[in-house]
DNA sequence: TGCAAATATGAACGAACATTCATATAATAT
DNA sequence: ATATTATATGAATGTTCGTTCATATTTGCA
């Protein structure tokens, strides 16, 4: 069995960081609903039955952590995931939360 | 492409409590500690460099949420990881923070 | 019984943060 | 210009929660 080094203080940061983006269940949400191609903002809105207000927030926190990206067409603003991790993070806890112990 | 279907309300509740009890920098250190293998709490304090107390709160709520077990030997209290989820968690989490873009 | 070591617990405090409300900005069309 | 649609922003609020401090509990041993 492999020796399993504890990651350095930033790289825990960083992972602390991650987790904390990933553990709210709007933001949850708006990264299921990217999970399936791009999306503007009021059809993330429709999609996840939240204000428009709450979704452009945690757009903006997604978006600062650089886990999804935009671009801009007419009025509207598209946005999409930006990271292929994003998909494993979710189906690993899926995993856990609904396998039968 | 396979379409995914957004999870219902009570596995995205439940996959937002797993990945908040991962999002904590002490509690990331704890399970790092363990992944190689079983401790008690004073080799865990040692490990990581935190308070007694600090750790004896945390491996609390690691346990409450069914992440660690414990067995007792003499005084001693040794903990353990429960879930093989942790380990693919952590691995994911780690690749997105330490990977290139 | 009394002591020491190991661990757990409860209160308290401060900081972080998710959400709402009101309003601002930007782009398009009439 | 003005109205409308789409999105962003900032303040305010209430709650959650990580940490510390002091103390309690448990177990083994002299």
């Amino acid at each position: 069995m492999k020796k399993i080094i504890m990651p350095n203080e930033e790289v825990l940061e960083e992972m602390e960081a991650m987790l904390n983006i990933a553990s709210d269940y709007t933001r949850l949400k708006i990264m299921y609903s990217l999970l399936n191609g791009e999306k503007c903002v009021s059809e993330i809105v429709s999609e996840i039955d939240a204000s428009q207000s709450l979704v452009s927030h945690q757009l903006k926190v997604l978006k600062d952590a650089k886990l999804v990206s935009f671009k801009k067409e007419g009025t509207k603003v598209i946005y999409y995931l930006d990271d292929y991790h994003v998909r494993d993070l979710l189906n690993v806890v899926y995993d856990h939360v609904t396998e039968e112990k």
